[in-house]
RNA sequence: GCGCCCUUCGUCUAUCGGUUAGGACGACAGCCUUUCACGUUGUAAAGACGGGUUCGACUCCCGUAGGGCGCACCA
């Protein structure tokens, strides 16, 4: 491919403690892309305010990113340790014209954005140094760099997925590209990265598309070209405001805590915002060959749990037995009491959880759940039981649990199939309903209500730890 | 206040001037059934409002309402 040039693509966020569920999307969609077009995705931290910057942080959008599976290509670029290349960025620009000094104190800044405010004006700064003579700078007064923003005509972004946005340049003032400390501000720092990386195609959310008309003028202005710029919508809680912590979980974390699946995550995000016709359910290869540009709405999405849940559901039952046991036992140190029970987890628990796997993943719509599913097999006799399975240990209860105890000890093939059998000829004979046996033997083996095919459970823990519980029972009285 | 953007079932969305407005989640009802699930069948459920343009508008234009984003020596 060489006549179509090499697509880049970046994702950029700021690090505030952990990877932002939106951010999350954001990642995916710079990824799929990039992917698709068999190009790069690089990586930048956008560090430049180190005082809410830290290695911490860092280290979760890494680990954010690599636990949702979205890799990227290079070194992770630290935006802080370019400062000098913006900062000298900026003093090209005011050596050609394009900026220039200004002497404004921040307490001047405050009198006039409330001055406007208070004559209802638009909040902008008034160019006091846009053209006065340098000589007139007061002493001992540290300058920043304004850029000399166009003040007549229109900045146009043709976005993709906004599609040709206007905004009038006199709404747009001089914006400051080097603070007095000499340190570079947000909007020249990512342009002078973008171009520097060769980020071919921006995709971030919308709450920058102001900032694209600014950045805009400063490619311009430095003769560089535009990058292909997609804005897509954010995301919102299900009470349509924009996603924040009164809605819960904000970091990708907080989701693989809950138990999501990062495939079905992945699945989850792709469809907020983004669709391909009808498609609901789809693999990250599929996502990477339809995923166009073209595909983003523009309006924003509700996030929804429970179609989220359900999506999980669906990616816990179509994960093999093996890689499901794996991503159990790689989410366990992630929720209370997890670390404990990986320890439990030897050869013999793990063939067990094996076999248990098929039964318990029909049931599990998150890992959590699956945890819970699976604490039978991890208790110690004689079990607790909880208030559901004591009423069903009634007096009938365990008369049932009697006899059925005599027929499984009878039976010599002690296979599930072989046991439904021989309980399903007994409740025929007794001309007992199957239920009448099946509950009161789910209470005594599980301890609860519900669970996997009883027999299956019969099965999974064994003809002696089987008839043990259920002996138990049936002697407590 | 100024600028920009958005508006199809409760939610995510399909539709790219002509459809009985489709799908998915959720809800409800039935079936399956040893529990819970799964599965399966079916039902209810939408073009914010008002004007245009057009033979014909969910689709194009204008306005209104509602919502969102931005307006820092933050990123």
């Amino acid at each position: 491919m060489s006549s179509a040039e090499l697509i880049v693509t970046r994702f950029a966020p700021s690090p505030t403690g952990y990877l932002h569920i939106g951010g999350a999307r954001t990642a995916l969609f710079n990824w799929a892309y990039a992917k698709g077009k068999q190009g790069k995705m690089l990586l930048r931290i956008e560090d430049t305010d180190l005082e809410r910057s830290n290695p911490a942080a860092v280290d979760a959008i890494l680990d954010g990113l690599a636990w949702l599976g979205l890799n990227w290509d290079g070194e992770a670029v630290s935006q802080h340790a370019r400062q000098q290349r913006h900062a000298a960025v900026a003093h090209e620009l005011l050596n050609s014209g394009k900026a220039y000094y200004c002497y404004c104190s921040p307490e001047e800044l405050t009198a006039m954005r409330e001055k406007a405010q208070v004559e209802k004006r638009p909040v902008r700064y008034d160019g006091t140094w846009r053209d006065r003579d340098p000589n007139l700078a007061p002493t001992g007064v540290k300058p920043v760099i304004r850029f000399k923003s166009p003040q007549e005509g229109e900045t146009v972004i043709n976005d993709h997925a906004q599609g040709r946005v206007i905004i009038p340049n006199k709404d747009l003032d001089d914006l400051i590209v080097l603070r007095s400390d000499g340190n570079p501000t947000y909007n020249l720092s990512v342009v002078v990265d973008d171009h520097d990386m060769g980020i071919t195609d921006i995709i971030r959310g919308v709450d920058h598309l102001t900032n694209a008309a600014r950045q805009t003028q400063v490619y311009l202005a430095m003769g560089w070209r535009v990058p292909n710029m997609t804005h897509v919508p954010l995301i919102h809680g299900p009470d349509g405001a924009k996603l924040s912590k009164r809605h819960g979980a904000l970091g990708v974390e907080a989701y693989r805590a809950m138990g999501y699946l990062p495939a079905a995550l992945r699945n989850y995000l792709a469809r907020l915002g983004w669709s391909h016709g009808d498609e609901e359910i789809f693999s990250t290869q599929q996502l990477v060959e339809w995923f166009s540009l073209d595909g983003i709405n523009n309006s924003p999405a509700r996030f929804d749990f429970a179609k989220l849940e359900n999506l999980n559901g669906h990616y816990i039952r179509h994960t093999s037995d093996d890689d499901l046991l794996n991503e159990f036992i790689r989410f366990l140190p992630f929720v209370a009491g997890g670390t404990e029970l990986v320890g439990r987890i030897d050869a013999v628990m793990r063939s067990k959880l094996l076999k248990a796997m098929p039964g318990l993943k029909e049931r599990a719509k998150t890992l959590v759940e699956l945890k819970a599913a699976v604490a039978y097999l991890f208790s110690h006799r004689p079990l607790t039981l909880d208030e559901k399975a004591k009423a069903l240990l009634d007096d009938e209860g365990k008369a049932a649990l009697a006899s059925v105890h005599a027929v499984l000890a009878g039976s010599n093939d002690w296979t599930a199939q072989a046991l439904e059998t021989a309980v399903k000829a007994h409740a025929e004979g007794t001309g007992i309903k199957l239920g009448k046996f099946a509950q009161p033997l789910r209470a005594a083996l599980t301890g609860t209500a519900t669970s996997p095919g009883i027999f299956d459970v019969l099965e999974v823990l064994g003809r002696d730890e089987a008839l043990g519980r259920v002996a138990d029972q049936m002697s407590q009285l």
